[in-house]
DNA sequence: TATTGTTATACTCTATAACTATA
DNA sequence: TATAGTTATAGAGTATAACAATA
């Protein structure tokens, strides 16, 4: 089958490509529901984190210009979902938490994006899922070194 | 591992997200060497397919909007890489073909392309790769239809 | 002197609407 | 009347550069 078609259009990569820019397409829908954007669900996903992050981290982190972290940033302020706090210990940076509403909000959001994922893999079985998440974890694991892989 | 990390972050959507934003990043630096961006190698395929295409067929299947491909299509036909014919069918249509040169452009191009995913696949181990091709597929075949999955 | 966050500005990219020609 | 392609324009999104506060 697809004997006819570009072997471009059916490699990895460009499968990967599309994916990306549908999958995205298809939380940014899902988030509707809840007055976020992909890019706001992921802020707050760091900001609910663990460890406090400063902005400048954040915009590390998301690949995105600090600038743009900002108004990102700004917005879910606005909304009372995170909160700015300065460091002590170091007054120039921002430290950026989540807020109890924040966390509520996120609750929601997760399991509409938890829903849109569930749908956007039916097509595969659960071992299949399974490989597939293993796979683009041990692809992106390098590149996305905050994951820690094995830092105590 | 990553026991302190968010599960949304480990989730395969978010790193189906990740992989399709860096390695667009990668394929764009890739193509640079070509003076290509990853549009314009996308249109060039499409444009070296066995049936020629029309600006709205390619917009499709792009999923960009039509002045969006009309302004590659011309940069594209500036290089003499494709050409613009009328469908004598129906002389509303202007099909679009590649040119000697543009498949000379198409074969570097795409090696530069096949190269930059070999990087990047490289944590994978072949059986891995075809399997997350074969997922990948599963996946979006019923979102990319032109693939034809079937039809004579 | 360097860095964090901020603001203001310019630039690129994208989408919208209007137009021509074909059907 | 509807569609393909084109053009012109407006809008969103992004990046660049300059500034204030802190280190």
């Amino acid at each position: 089958m697809a004997d006819r078609v570009d072997p471009v259009l059916t490699s990895a990569g460009y499968l990967l490509l599309k994916a990306g820019t549908q999958f995205h397409g298809i939380i940014d829908d899902a988030l509707r529901t809840v007055d976020l954007t992909a890019r706001q669900f992921l802020v707050l996903t760091f900001a609910g984190g663990t460890e406090p992050l400063s902005q400048s981290e954040l915009s590390q982190r998301l690949g995105l210009d600090p600038t743009i972290v900002l108004g990102v940033i700004d917005g879910l302020e606005d909304r009372d979902a995170i909160r700015r706090t300065r460091d002590p210990a170091d007054r120039r940076r921002s430290l950026i938490e989540i807020t109890a509403a924040g966390r509520r909000l996120y609750t929601r959001a997760s399991s509409a994006v938890a829903a849109a994922e569930r749908e956007f893999l039916a097509p595969l079985g659960g071992a299949d899922r399974k490989a597939l998440r293993a796979n683009l974890l041990a692809i992106m694991e390098h590149r996305l070194p905050w994951l820690g892989s094995s830092d105590g």
